[in-house]
DNA sequence: CTGAAAGCGCTTACAG
DNA sequence: CTGAAAGCGCTTACAG
């Protein structure tokens, strides 16, 4: 019970002990639980893990990395994890990374291009053996630099051309709140359309513009903004909109709606009476606001979860298609009073 | 640009190409700027820079650390990434890190004990360098295994006994907070105290209640309840207080004083005027609320950048003293109507 | 069933 | 000023 940092147990602390070959006890000691017989005796595997458990021995995963080219290693790239759908599809990569028995490198790009390319770099020198990217760029160009490099990538949250992802089915999230609001009755309605480059603001916003443009009510450019995704954002996006006099207001992100509650009520709108609102995530403070939020719930937590066993079966050299996952409508007090 | 994983460039690579040693190269490529002419002449310098640059060289972080014993890796445990307190203290982590040539493997633990202890054994199996724990238990019992292994590690956030640590002054902020609602003369308050095993928690508590004692108003034990720190937790917390008839509550989380607003709503009184409610943090929402809410600043970002900057002297040998950040009060709408 | 060898890519103390 | 050697801890194809 020293605070000394004693030398950690190896291969070789253990083969010495027992009198084996380092070679034997790595072999034991990577064989399957069934498939022991194949690299040693009975008695000498027993031997082996009975002393490995004893000494708590741990294999030093430089060496290992360093023999077999393979990092177990997973670089995660994301705009800002103080963002909680991107901590929460984190949380889901976490866990699915954990099953693997991979380890994530998570980092923050703020959807800056020269941070993420710095980034990517930094943890490709760390030799990650993939990569999740959840700032992904629209146009896809700098994608197409890392593709080029042969690194196994997905991306999660937003999707760009045809590279593997794991997306929520933002066109019909975007789809079912005009849905909502067209039932409601809802004709003049506004959209804070997120940042522009971000596959999730457009097509959540295209999905819910072409509904309202099929049931006969086009939404007009002038009744779209596009901001940052929180609540300072939505409140400067509405404080513009609502001098259009929209009946509701379809934020693509939750945060976004929030502050614009707060426009509208500084407008001196009632929330959920004279002015309808809508997000978009089901983020766990949506259902606690004073004025509980309606809300489209995207699965975040089962995103990153499947992102990273996609990029799994993509490192194992499968070839992966595109999933798109299913939105639902969470209808609360900001739309129906 | 094919999409080949070419073989990595490696010290061999340079050295073969031109027609110098491998240690040569390595000493070149290790000496600081200024220092290079210890390494080799100055031509030799130069052509080594050169070609490095070209390839692209990236030494082997498992190779050297497997030489060296450092990793030059980092485990971060936090109870969760989607609070948006942590997350924003592992900016400050990650920023930090940065200008240190330092990579971090962050986790949730989700302030189980268990999983603290199984995602501890696993950053220390990737052999990072030393701990970050923004989960720590005040009673201290599992750092006490984990400084008995020798391996450095500082606490953020959360105090736990003498442990290297950086958070804010909770005491004074709680103080804060209570000669606020003292001024605004409210003598019948409310504490919702988070979990009774963070320190946060306990000290804003404390330092709230001892103002209010010498103010001549003690809180009874009936006015303080514990509650997980979000929204949701807030509301069940302030459902229970408002049975007690407070004119102000102080959560000690922004999320759980949102809960807070929500509960006090439903049960019909107008925030700011009927009750008063103060947070902590200033979490970047809090000034957005529909009704702005009245909180007490903690440095976040700069608690993790210091944290970290703190384990980098701790690796290096020093001996570091805990540090405190200074807390702030911003009044806001939530408490002046 | 077990051993011996080679080698992953690097660093460092030593020699010349 | 530069080279050669040893070794960090592991894996793996091969030999016996």
């Amino acid at each position: 019970m020293g605070t000394e940092k004693q030398r950690p147990v190896t291969l070789r602390t253990l083969a010495d002990q027992l009198g084996l070959h380092v070679s034997t006890v790595s072999r034991v000691l990577h064989a399957k639980p069934d498939e022991g017989a194949r690299a040693a005796s009975g008695a000498t595997v027993e031997r082996i893990r009975k002393l490995a458990d004893e000494l708590g021995y741990r294999p030093n995963p430089h060496a290992t990395s360093l023999r077999t080219r393979r990092s177990n290693l997973v670089g995660v790239l994301v705009p800002r994890l103080s963002d909680i759908v991107l901590a929460t599809i984190y949380e889901g990569i976490e866990e699915a990374a954990a099953e693997h028995g991979l380890s994530t490198f998570v980092t923050n790009t703020r959807d800056v291009p020269e941070v993420q390319r710095a980034r990517t770099e930094m943890v490709l020198g760390r030799r990650v053996d993939g990569l999740i990217f959840g700032d992904a760029y629209a146009d896809g160009e700098f994608l197409a630099s890392v593709a080029a490099r042969g690194v196994p990538f997905v991306l999660v949250s937003r999707r760009s051309g045809e590279y593997p992802s794991v997306t929520c089915d933002d066109y019909e999230g975007g789809r079912l709140a005009a849905e909502h609001l067209l039932s409601l009755g809802h004709s003049r309605v506004a959209v804070i359309a997120g940042e522009p480059y971000a596959s999730t603001g457009i097509d959540r916003t295209a999905g819910f513009v072409d509904a309202f443009a099929a049931a006969g009510c086009p939404v007009p450019e002038s009744r779209i903004v596009h901001t940052p995704f929180d609540a300072r954002g939505g409140r400067l996006g509405a404080e513009r909109l609502l001098a259009e006099r929209p009946s509701a207001i379809f934020a693509v992100n939750d945060f976004a709606a929030i502050g614009a509650i707060g426009a509208a009520r500084d407008a001196g709108l009632r929330v959920g009476e004279d002015i309808g609102i809508v997000g978009f995530n089901d983020t766990p403070l949506a259902a606690e606001l004073p004025v509980p939020l309606t809300t489209v719930r995207s699965p975040m937590h089962e995103m990153g979860y499947r992102g990273l066993s996609l990029l799994v079966r993509l490192m194992a050299g499968e070839t992966v298609e595109p999933e798109r996952l299913t939105p639902k409508l969470m209808v609360r007090a900001s739309t129906t009073g």
